[in-house]
DNA sequence: AAGGCGGGGAT
DNA sequence: ATCCCAGCCTT
């Protein structure tokens, strides 16, 4: 759930996730539409379909969620970051988490302002590795994660409180400068959100979310659903989304019907 | 290496 | 309005 997905909105989601499928067991055995039921307003739909196939390969191939990096990360919806935040925080292993906060933060206090990047990535993670206290990384990974979510933000680093300043090669960053350096690299503007094909699919998918379990909808009356949401353009191409929602495995076609894949 | 994939809170 | 988020997978 937090692959992407800040951690205030998945709290609630997580709890709620927990009561459905408290265990690895009851996640193995559930059919995939529960589960993506259950991820309604999460969004990256995908991630539910790949949770969902985690848990079966779990319990096929391992019984237990395992601790070693090349088993996790065979694991479907299993990345770098995942397979070590599943190693830093629930096994209490040495490892690097290294998500978009540590990213930040580890080439702000060592390299300077990142835009443009002066580091690549194996060599930020290098140099995160570096500063790993042993035997600690529960602690170094969350206090460096929840700097970066409050502290040494994206947007408006408020270097004026950060416990780090003295030591870091970026303090003090000014918003301005910050946003001056990353419009320069920025290339070519973005598409309005609301004609997205992205925007369509989430439409579509929660569409079909919506439905009575074990039924299906027509294309008809799905685009007839649509109709108030979405753009006439992209509306002719929901039987194209359609087949790209069947192939990322979250729909079915049943007949003339769609539903979310079980 | 690049592009696709969501939805909502923060600014 | 725009930015950004505890990334991953496919091409």
């Amino acid at each position: 759930m937090l692959q992407q997905t800040q951690v205030d909105r998945v709290i609630p989601r997580y709890v709620q996730f927990l009561e459905r499928f408290p265990n690895i067991e009851t996640l193995a055995a559930a059919p995939r539409a529960d589960v993506v039921r259950a991820w309604r307003g999460l969004g990256y739909n995908a991630r539910a379909v790949r949770l969902a196939e985690f848990g079966r390969e779990v319990q096929e191939r391992f019984v237990r969620i395992p601790q070693e990096t090349e088993a996790l990360r065979s694991l479907p919806g299993v990345g770098p970051y995942t397979a070590a935040a599943i190693r830093v925080f629930a096994f209490e292993l040495d490892d690097v988490a290294m998500d978009t906060n540590l990213r930040r933060v580890t080439h702000r206090l060592k390299f300077g302002i990142e835009y443009p990047p002066l580091a690549s990535a194996r060599t930020i993670d290098e140099t995160a590795r570096a500063l790993l206290p042993r035997g600690n990384a529960h602690d170094f990974n969350s206090a460096l994660m929840d700097l970066g979510a409050t502290i040494c933000t994206a947007r408006a680093p408020k270097c004026l409180v950060c416990p780090l300043r003295d030591a870091c090669a970026a303090a003090p960053i000014s918003a301005s400068v910050l946003d001056a350096r990353k419009r320069r690299m920025r290339v070519a503007p973005p598409a309005r959100f609301r004609s997205t094909t992205r925007f369509a699919r989430g439409r579509i998918v929660d569409r079909l979310r919506a439905l009575p379990p074990g039924a299906g909808i027509s294309l008809l009356d799905l685009q007839r659903a649509l109709d108030a949401d979405v753009d006439a353009a992209l509306l002719e191409r929901v039987p194209a989304l359609l087949s790209d929602l069947e192939a990322d495995g979250i729909v079915q076609r049943r007949g003339e019907a769609y539903a979310l894949s079980e």
